[in-house]
DNA sequence: CTCTCGATTACCT
DNA sequence: GGTAATCGAGAGC
């Protein structure tokens, strides 16, 4: 399989590290199992100078993986309901983590069915929510390290033209004028079409 | 302790 | 298009 993508690739600025995902691979072994998914849709988030962060006021029981090292899930649960998955960016002491928003399906797509039953294979994982519930992500995942071969991690892919779109961060009320979501144009599971989309490099 | 509201989803009209 | 579901983190008192 694909090389793992080192503590390094995650030491750097988060709105840095977000776009370089897209196209990496997600992967998910449990009981026997291996889940991937080719990330197709992200987003930055920082510290003190983004207001949309769960970062933003400083270091809480919720966010500590945030501060932590670079290369570890960062999992929160909301709306009662749903768990997303963060991987965190930045040495220690300085909080950032990148949003996996959407996934491909690669491999293991039967055990993603069994995980969400009843929906079509093209909303498996065609959201933050949707992703995790697919890959039977909770928080005892949070702070795993996700450089290591272990029950979550990401391997690197081959060189390839991706062409990247950005636009302003899903489902939040500030920080609107930053286009820190970065997607694959075109990918089938995109989780939705941005307005006021940007071209960000091919 | 109490209150508000969310980095969402599914289902309704 | 609209909104209920459902829980806990975080803020304020």
């Amino acid at each position: 399989m694909a090389r793992l993508l080192p503590s390094a690739f995650f030491e750097r600025d988060t709105v840095k590290v977000a776009p370089d995902l897209l196209g990496k691979y997600l992967v998910r072994l449990k009981d026997r199992e291996r889940l991937i998914g080719r990330i197709v849709e992200v987003e930055a988030y920082r510290g003190s100078d983004d207001p949309a962060s769960h970062a933003f006021r400083g270091l809480t029981p919720r966010n500590a993986a945030m501060f932590g090292d670079p290369g570890h899930a960062y999992v929160y649960f909301t709306y009662g309901h749903h768990y997303c998955l963060n991987v965190t960016t930045q040495k220690a002491g300085t909080p950032g983590a990148v949003l996996l928003r959407a996934l491909q399906p690669v491999e293991g797509i039967n055990a993603m069915r069994r995980f969400r039953p009843n929906v079509p294979d093209s909303e498996l994982t065609n959201g933050p929510g949707k992703l995790t519930k697919a890959f039977a992500i909770d928080k005892s995942l949070n702070e795993q390290d996700m450089t290591i071969r272990g029950p979550l991690f990401v391997a690197d892919s081959e060189k390839g033209d991706l062409e990247i779109w950005s636009s302003p961060r899903v489902g939040i009320r500030e920080g609107l004028d930053r286009f820190w979501r970065f997607y694959l144009r075109g990918n089938a599971y995109v989780s939705k079409r941005g307005m006021r989309e940007r071209k960000f490099r091919d």
